[in-house]
DNA sequence: TGTACATCAGTGAACGCGCGTTCACTGATGTAC
DNA sequence: TGTACATCAGTGAACGCGCGTTCACTGATGTAC
């Protein structure tokens, strides 16, 4: 009897605990992510502002939490788009990824916050770390079926970094209206995409000679 | 007679300057961007941190100041090692530009900074801006003269933007000691000039369809 | 040569502000007997 | 059924701290006459 009671109120400190972080979500739809604050979320989540940290145990451990669901979202988007199987899966997925990061710019913003400035906490680092690891895996079975020679996990590895530096480089390249970048980074990503399947086709890249 | 005199004043203002630039420089080969404070420059400068404020009108002019100087450093030591003509230029150039970046960390710390959040005052963007630029040129005329089909411009901007996103992506990859991440990167760098060769020589990438 | 005034570099201390986090407390709900 | 006590969610206000920036002032140097 005390389990099941025990385990209602676990599940209603879950129901919570997510309603926080779908607080944070829905603000970093709004503004950037740095200038999303403890107490935005907390007035968005209808609730005080320490009233989070009984379910947190600091801002990074809340938006590590956050970051890493969206991972996951986009992670099973690519792996619906690879999986479809359109005659250019490379090309589809280059580009819907830089995409749905140009869309959700606050997450971008956040996964090279934790990518950059180190310090984070060892919990949050080992999980978002998980959560890399596993959209990377998605990304290697896309040029495992697409052919590719040579040492796929590199070239896998390669292409999500090269993703991600296109926009990093050309998301906020000034002098250029926001669709003009849109556009420019369309057009790189579905490059790269090419260079890719070209470049990994015709030689086994990633042989390690060292 | 008036001129001469003001002359000299402006020279050793500028003097002054680079020598504020100079501390700031130094100190971020001590500790990462985020954490060289006005006030550390000042001491490392042997001055007031007001004093700062008589030849910078705010942090970011000076830190995009210090930022330009470095990329003009950088694109000085890619362009030399592009002209020396060895059988891989490519590779080459991808190779120190990641290990450049990666020795001089706060740089590239500071280069994401500016790229990521936005915010900057018009000038300090346009200074930055015209930097950018032409650090992109030395990667055109090297894949210029790799003989690359297509629109170069646009293979350059994808391969300056998949080395950036190596370093982001891989920097501070956890788990992994300082000196793995450096062989991994140098690596992935390699297979990314690989890549880029092989791709951009059999197909003309960058027909724009749209 | 001397005096009054302008200009400008330089400064230590203080201001101001944002913001994550904690404090001390209230109120509701469950438990023991 | 009632009473005393424990547990835990929730909170507004306050704390604390870092840090960019400004203030009010000093002192040296140049200029006018």
């Amino acid at each position: 009897m005390k389990s099941t009671l025990t385990k209602l109120r676990e599940r209603e400190r879950e129901t919570r605990r997510n309603l926080i972080i779908d607080a944070a979500i829905a603000l970093f739809a709004t503004k950037p992510f740095k200038q999303v604050g403890m107490r935005d979320i907390a007035r968005e989540a209808g609730m005080s502002p320490a009233s989070i940290y009984r379910y947190f145990s600091d801002r990074d451990a809340l938006f590590v939490e956050a970051l890493c669901r969206e991972a996951e979202a986009i992670g099973a988007r690519i792996e619906e788009i690879a999986r479809e199987g359109l005659n250019q899966p490379v090309e589809q997925v280059a580009v819907s990824f830089v995409d749905y990061l140009m869309q959700h710019d606050s997450f971008f913003q956040m996964m090279t916050h934790f990518m950059i400035d180190g310090g984070i906490s060892e919990d949050a680092l080992e999980r978002f770390n998980s959560t890399e690891r596993s959209l990377l895996r998605v990304f290697d079975t896309l040029f495992d079926e697409a052919g590719a020679g040579g040492n796929i996990r590199l070239i896998s590895h390669a292409f999500f970094a090269a993703l991600n530096g296109i926009l990093i480089t050309f998301r906020n390249y000034p002098g250029r209206k926001k669709e003009e970048s849109r556009r420019h980074i369309h057009r790189l990503a579905r490059i790269m995409a090419e260079i890719f399947r070209a470049g990994v086709a015709t030689q086994g890249s990633g042989r390690e000679k060292t």
